[in-house]
DNA sequence: ATAAATTAAATCGCCTACGATTTAATCTTA
DNA sequence: TAAGATTAAATCGTAGGCGATTTAATTTAT
């Protein structure tokens, strides 16, 4: 019981440094590009699927207003993202792409993909990794409730 | 290759969920203690090595003076720690648990145990998962140099 | 039709997290 | 030993991240 203990406090931390190392390594990789981890999720997010509310945005990166909001702001500054407030719906603000996210894509994807290439993450491995973090991740989801 | 850029598919995001998750789930199960996550992380390490400068508990925990400072400050006002400047080295700064958190020890692992238990996590999965999580790490790692 | 409930985003306060700089103490070395 | 290099912690600025509250718009139920 004691060791088992001890493996969950090493379990929660290999997955917090872990965290910290992708986003040490992202960064860096994203720095010329003047984005931040986080942002650049948001990009995926939106590349993926664009002009989509606030809200929506939020719900596929799990992410609240509070983070959202001064984060977007600050991608509308530096030409990333327009918002732009729903005629029809007030309440409602879409995101959408500038060019420069659209320009750039190729690029900054093409980088990304370089520099995660260059750790030699065996697809096996990788497919691996996610299938158990995506159960891991599960249980701690139905947990909360 | 294509699919390989969607969101959901990424590793990276995989793991920046996971973390966060554990972060809430640690988060609401320390809250009645009054510790944060990484607070708990800090008494994790300093449970298993007391009386130990802020340099050797960032190399612990993967942190800087940037973050730990402040929140040793934090903690050391909340009566969890003490700070005391070595008079052998002056620009050391000794780390010492305080009485409360010797005492309320045994209470606080025991909740987090209970509460991670409760995810139904076995130990084979805990294994693989901490496995792979190491590999990826030392990857990640070797790939800064 | 209007009061009440709900919804979406913004705002607030607090706590990490990190790179860079600053300050002060100690160690090296010329 | 005095100047210069190194070390440890603190400080600063910027950017998440989150729970809670606020504001404004839209729905709903009466």
């Amino acid at each position: 019981m004691e060791d088992f203990m001890l493996l969950k406090n090493q379990l929660c931390f290999a997955v917090y440094e872990t965290a910290s190392e992708f986003n040490k390594l992202y960064s860096s990789t994203l720095q010329p590009y003047g984005l931040t981890y986080p942002q650049y999720l948001v990009l995926l997010a939106l590349w993926e699927k664009d002009s989509v509310t606030v809200k929506e945005l939020g719900k596929k990166l799990h992410l609240g207003t509070g983070t959202l909001t001064p984060m977007l702001t600050r991608m509308e500054a530096n030409g990333w993202i327009r918002k732009e407030r729903s005629k029809t719906d007030e309440r409602r603000v879409y995101i959408f792409l500038q060019k420069k996210a659209l320009n750039e894509k190729k690029a900054i994807t093409k980088t990304v993909s370089n520099e995660i290439q260059s750790c030699n993450i065996g697809l096996e491995e990788y497919k691996q990794l996610m299938e158990r973090l995506n159960q891991l991740h599960r249980k701690l989801k139905e947990r909360e409730r």
